[in-house]
Parts: C-alpha cells; structure tokens; sequence
DNA sequence: CTCAGATTCTGAACACCGTATAGATGGGGG
DNA sequence: CCCCCATCTATACGGTGTTCAGAATCTGAG
C-alpha cells in the first residue's frame, strides 16, 4: 500500500496519499512548491491519476483542508473539555491553534489561503471550520453566563477571539513572529490574561451590537 | 505613456505600470488571476518586456510590497499624529489597517503571501514593513511612558496588536468576518476599548518576558 | 546632424503546470 | 470463469515562468 514504485498497478488508497502527499510537500518545500503533477509523481502515479479522485486541485486542497479541520477541531474540543471556565477555554483555544499550525504548518499553510481550494466552488471545505467556529461560539457563550462576557451577539467576540489566533499563526509561519517575540504558545497563563482583558475590552465597550 | 496598444515602441513607464497592473488585476479577478504574463498582456508588451525592470516575478511583487508597505506607513503616521494617547494610538493602527486593507486590497494580498515575492531572494520586500512596525512599537513605547503597557521589552504587545490587525484584516479578506461579525473598522471606540483591555492584560500577567 | 552604443521591447524557444482524452490494467460480481 | 468498470498510463493542448537573439528606439559625443 505504500508508494515508492508500488507494484501493484492499482494504487489502493491514493486519494489518502495525494492528501498526505500534499501536506507533507508544503512542510517540507513550502506552499510554493505545491503543484498537482508534483503530489502525483511524490506518490508515484502519472499526472492524470490525482483526476479520478478529485475534481480538479482545487478539490484535492479542499480535502487536505478538511482533514486539517477535522483534527483541529478535535484538538479543540479536547482543549474545551480540560478548561474550569469559558475565559479559559478561549485561553486554551488559541494556544492550541498555534500548537497546532506549528505542528501541521501544512495543513494551516492551506487553510489560510482560500484562493487555492476555491471555496465557492467546493463548500465543504467552506464549511469545514465551522465546527471550529461553534466550539469557539460556545465557549464565548458560556463566558456570558459567567459574566466575563457582554450579553447579546456574541459573534463579536467570536470573531476578534478568532481573529487573534489567526493572527498570531500567520505571523508565526511567516516567520516574523518567531524572529521578534517571545513563544506565546507556551506562555498559557499570558495569554489567557491577554484573552481575559479582551473580553473585559469588549464588555466595557458598548459591545454586543454596533 | 499609457497602455492600451501604445504608440511608441519603448514603453516609457513601464515599471510603474507592471506594479499597478498586478494590483488592479488582483483586486478585479483575485490573487489566483496573477501571472506575469498576464500583467505584461495588461499592461500592453510582450512576456519577456518585464525582465529589463524586474529580475523575476517574485521581484515584480516585492516592488509591489514595497509600494504598498510605504503607502500603509504613511497612513499609519498619520494615524498615530492624530492620536492624544498611546492606547489610542495602538487603537487607530489596527483601524487603519483594517481601512487600507478594504481599499487596497491587491497591497495587502500580496503582503500576507511571502512565497510569491520570496522575501529571502528580495530583502526590500523583507525589510518593508519595518517602518510600520517602528511606528507600532514606538506608541507601545509611550504607553510604557503612560503606564498602560508593562515596561521591559515591548516586543511581546508590538505582536499581539500586530497580530490582531494581521488576523482582522486576514479573516476580511476571505470573507467570513464580513458575513458573520460587525464590521470592526467602524466601530473606533470598541475596538480602542479591545486595544486597551490587551494591554492591561499584557500588564496584569507575568509579560515582558517569557 | 550623424552615428555608435546602451537601453528597451519583440518573438520564439524551453520546461513545467493544470487538465482532457484514449487506451491499458486488473479486481470484483454475474 | 469471465466480463465490467473503476483505476491508472500515456499523450496532448494551452497557459506559465524564464531565456535569448535580434529589432527598435533613445542617448549623447563628435
């Protein structure tokens, strides 16, 4: 079942390799090096193979992004569960997401740029993050019925929660952020301080709608 | 000197125009639209007109970084003139980005992609965004001087805002913060409360170092 | 004004890319 | 057992980045 000049003429589980395939070849040459002859001929099929499992490379990065929101979110819902409060789990929430794209940097390479899976296009991968986004949804929502949060649309907070994680994630792939700052990913009790004093932000704003 | 079959042979202008080109057509069909070749077709000449000006094409988008960075600086300079504060300072910065970003987004594009302007091949590109970033620290630099940021380094606080405006600007972009959230570049007060709140929590937690 | 040299652009070429198609291969149901 | 059909190969087409020889034009020195 593995590559490496298979000797079946069927491969058996290729659509699996050319999405591992994929991730492994943007973490080990970056997303520039991607292309769908290259995943093909990394798991060593012709150029035309990749076309009987995927529409086109749209769809083959649609379902790389997928898997990648499916693990992450299972990453997340497992953060969820071992936070005492919502401000904790929003805490846990961004560290595990940086955790995770500095551990499949593959995966989030592509889920940061839309323009390649075409999302319009192919909606599960649209609604891929959506599980993501409910768990942060809830979590906002248990910090209203402890107080840390505005009542309202919590929407507001959910995206600037969001917001910072996607933030912090570009710029650490990017590279920046490692040159200049210090490793939030392994400053939890900061970092949950700094998500706290948002919330605290967006209550003593007048948050909620605007 | 315009495009559109021209009259002389020689171009005239044609760096400039290869610059333009690439972002209008950015911002008209999208980042996945850009090719060289089809910048050059824009911009009236043949394929291989742009190499007298541009080494290749990721040296075509540095130039295009380096324009856009200088326009964002300029704006952000404005930005922090205006401010009485340094939190309001921080507060008008990430505004102002997320502003430029909705006005000019081919800049920005382009800017939150490294790997098609290969900063490690073009250091301009690299070293663009540093004078923002200046600007960025020096306002977390007079919030030290104002007791709402923690003294020490101010690198950890110049990453989280840096952050938060990349990750806006980026959730912006791609669509979902326009379809799920309120928009965050017209509500100035909230967001300066949000601005605020991150740096008190940069203050209450152990920061500075880490 | 003339004309040589440097600069800018054209057009053809190369390898690679995404994608489509026709045909070879071989596993699974009658 | 054998035929069907999903899977894979081989090939082809247009588009892309890039190179290069040569044509067109600008420049400035005489």
């Amino acid at each position: 079942m593995p590559a490496e000049t298979r000797a079946t003429y069927h491969h058996g589980a290729l659509r699996e390799e050319l999405i591992s395939a994929s991730v492994s070849l943007i973490e080990a040459e970056g997303i520039g090096a991607v292309s769908l002859r290259r995943v093909a001929r990394e798991a060593g099929v012709s150029p035309g193979a990749p076309y009987h499992h995927f529409a086109d490379r749209a769809a083959l990065f649609a379902a790389v992004i997928v898997r990648g929101s499916a693990l992450l979110e299972s990453e997340l819902r497992q953060a969820r569960a071992q936070a005492t409060s919502g401000v904790e789990a929003l805490g846990a929430f961004v560290r595990t997401y940086v955790r995770f794209a500095r551990e499949h940097p593959g995966y989030v390479h592509l889920m940061l740029r839309p323009e390649l899976s075409h999302p319009d296009r192919h909606p599960d991968a649209a609604h891929a993050g959506e599980g993501s986004i409910d768990l942060l949804t809830a979590a906002v929502v248990d910090c209203q019925r402890e107080g840390t949060a505005p009542p309202g649309d919590p929407m507001p907070a959910v995206g600037l929660v969001w917001a910072l994680a996607v933030g912090i994630v570009t710029l650490w792939l990017d590279g920046p952020l490692q040159e200049r700052c210090v490793d939030v990913g392994t400053t939890p009790e900061v970092l949950t301080a700094q998500i706290t004093a948002l919330l605290t932000g967006l209550m003593s704003g007048s948050a909620g709608r605007a």
